[in-house]
DNA sequence: CGGCGATCCTGCCGTGGATCAGTTCATACT
DNA sequence: AGTATGAACTGATCCACGGCAGGATCGCCG
């Protein structure tokens, strides 16, 4: 039933057990529905009067550009993530959204954000579980960036894009359909494309992980979860705690 | 005035206006004052039914442990700053909190917390805000580590530092008083203390900053924004969005 | 069909920072 | 004064990763 809903709604819902109600408001906040098209940022490090958006298909990026030119990307969002939130309560975007594939998402205005969390603290509640789930996310980011070699990384990465993909219904423990070049791994783990290229190889030969152009597959899931020293706990959630 | 109040009044005053009920309800929080010894970690790794603290007084930071026994502390905490509030969200401590000075915190339990959230829908919304603006830390934490060389990400951690400390009126553009020691420094920034070391001499000779025990001087704050790309868009605010 | 732009792949060499193996300095303890 | 301890500092060596350059493959479009 929670799968007639938004995929925030579904997302949200892991947290806290939502009534008709919350549901109802949720609903609300999808009234104003954008397409962007691939490459077209939709938000710019430094814009204000920002709006935010729920996603609700396709992916994004997230990124920070540096005055030499390269690129990091921060995380990428997937449905049911919020687009610029920081934006909004910073008043000012810290950072551009990128559209990596054509994406539908709903716009949501300052105001109709603050007065839901006003009017409905267990979203707000919610919100804020969310909020900490994608800072545990690139908390574990930066762990891998800083204290894990090029394979660990990588790997760790794409366990980490596979778990959060299953909650929401778009992947399995074998593998998932994913946008994404090799450029974009690079940008992300800070890397060099090449060396993402092969460092691949390796997890290939290995018979650990095949990355595709529009598909990863997962060959071995335990050793590759291993040799990243993946722990799920951060994205796992056993129900509700809030009913 | 706002100083009379708790370091979090004064951080959270900063985003949303608050009410004296507002700030009575946050002194309800701050009940059960307690004590924590230098290096007692006062959250682990994998602990449950955890309780979250407000830091009162004193600098703890907070890090995750890898296999090889390195380290990535992912941030430093001052007073003012929550503790462990992802913890009690996914009922998981996901990393630890170690005291790097004696401190004094303001144990609050989950249901407190809970209900203080539901009661008090203006605090939820400024926790949110203080949640986004640790993430924002994070991120620009992440970008250091991914997209910087060792003296700009060194130069670019002082100054977040001084900015912070500025904000809770405890640093001035000039300097700031600092507990840490170059090891911390290393397990933060993703270096070996051996080049921090470096790195920090390059600096002092360049007339650029000093770092001793105890004490940061900043020498020359516009040419060190200039090595760190610093911008502090993502931690100034230019007065309370809800009024 | 052939040309063009992405993307993926590979080899070679340069380098930033890690690691090792120390020395110096300051404070604290006896 | 003499010893212990922990932080700060230094030089020599090594290696993971980046940069560059060239090539293979594929899909798209005229």
């Amino acid at each position: 039933m929670l799968s007639t809903h938004s995929p925030l709604a579904r997302k949200l819902g892991n947290f806290v057990a939502l009534s008709e109600s919350d549901l109802a408001v949720l609903d609300t906040l999808h009234r104003r529905r954008r397409s962007f098209a691939v490459g077209r940022d939709l938000v710019f490090q430094g814009q204000t009067h920002q709006a935010v958006y729920i996603l609700a298909e396709g992916w994004v990026c997230s990124y920070k550009l540096m005055r030499d030119g390269s690129r990091q990307i921060v995380d990428f969002q997937i449905p049911g993530d919020f687009l610029g939130l920081r934006s909004v309560l910073f008043r000012t975007a810290d950072h551009n959204i990128e559209p990596l594939t054509p994406v539908e998402a709903s716009e949501v205005l300052e105001s109709e954000l603050l007065q839901t969390f006003a009017d409905t603290p267990r979203l707000a509640t919610a919100l804020l579980w969310a909020a900490s789930r994608d800072e545990a996310m690139v908390v574990e980011h930066l762990v891998g960036i800083g204290r894990r070699d090029a394979r660990e990384r990588t790997a760790h990465f794409l366990l980490e894009l596979s778990a959060r993909l299953t909650l929401v219904g778009r992947g399995t423990r074998d593998g998932f359909a994913c946008p994404l070049t090799q450029y974009h791994l690079a940008d992300a783990l800070g890397l060099s494309s090449v060396h993402v290229n092969r460092v691949l190889r390796e997890l290939r030969e290995d018979g650990l992980a095949t990355f595709q152009t529009g598909q990863v597959t997962i060959h071995d899931f335990d050793r590759l979860a291993e040799l990243a020293e993946f722990d799920r706990a951060y994205l796992d959630q056993e129900g509700p705690l809030l009913r």
